[in-house]
DNA sequence: GGCAGATACTTGCCGCGTCAAGGAATTGCT
DNA sequence: AGCAATTCCTTGACGCGGCAAGTATCTGCC
């Protein structure tokens, strides 16, 4: 770590690649939370974690499995499932094993909403983003990707 | 615009690219800000204007033309200006072209303060960023993502 | 000139997510 | 067994940004 003085500016393809990227991290987002909350009435925040949890077993994560997953804090995701219980899309359950923690289990109710969404969702990704990137390799992009802004010393 | 029924999954190569970036969009922006509050004590929702400003003739922007290049919405932006304003970075005057119309400057402090966190922004998005992609081309990753979630119609 | 509609900005209200602090249960040390 | 430290989750207070509505100014049309 060298003292944080005259450091190397970007050159113009690395600065012209930043900025864009800026650009896209806020507003791919919101365009894709736009399209399914019109499409489909369920926000992005909302659509995520209905995702993990049907992709898991018995549809079932703790709160701090599914807030991993989703990339918010633990906090974040109380109230974001606290929400999704109101909606009667996941239900809340003690875990057996560790009386700390709390199972979020997927509905059905849950999984038909999800469902009904991921229609949209897959259109406004593929639109918004994946056209955009046909021709190009997204293997060693992914890879990249995998390795950004991720905490220094973590074992993957 | 066909009829959203049953539109093409992604493949995995896809899928995991979608993954990737969309972890990168909400870590990133975090641990930059945090790099920047802690070794210079100014939020990326505070620098990124700044820094516009910095680029344009006279250190001067319209409102609008802030909020547009910071990628936020106007009112958004009255409210980051109004931050600004209060310590002493940046000076609203009315337009005088245009009767509706404020300008935004940067005042001397406001230069200082951004050229101040200059240093600690660059190391930062090297560190978190940029380094991960060195040996890669960044001309046509940068072409797509330009092409990435802009309005349907949009000229340029 | 004067009125209708568009444009530039501001403000109120709200959703969402963070951090800090707190409660409950578990684990580890002795 | 018993107490301290840790872990898992929730809650309170707050910041940030968006949308919708309001105000002021400008522009176009008669």
């Amino acid at each position: 770590m060298p003292s944080h003085q005259q450091p190397q500016p970007l050159d113009p393809n690395e600065e012209a690649f930043v900025r864009e990227l800026s650009r896209v991290m806020l507003a791919l987002p919101r365009a894709v939370d736009a399209d399914i909350v019109r499409e489909a009435g369920l926000p992005l925040s909302e659509y995520t974690p209905l995702m993990h949890l049907s992709e898991a077993p018995q549809q079932t994560m703790r709160m701090s499995e599914l807030a991993t997953a989703c990339n918010i804090t633990l906090s974040g995701m109380t109230r974001v499932v606290t929400r999704l219980e109101k909606h009667g899309w996941v239900e809340r359950t003690k875990c057996a094993k560790d009386g700390r923690g709390w199972n979020a289990t997927l509905t059905a109710t849950g999984l038909a909403r999800l469902q009904h969404a991921w229609p949209a969702f897959l259109v406004s990704v593929r639109h918004h983003l994946v056209d955009h990137f046909t021709g190009q390799d997204l293997a060693p992009l992914t890879a990249a990707l995998q390795r950004v802004a991720t905490p220094e010393g973590e074992p993957n």
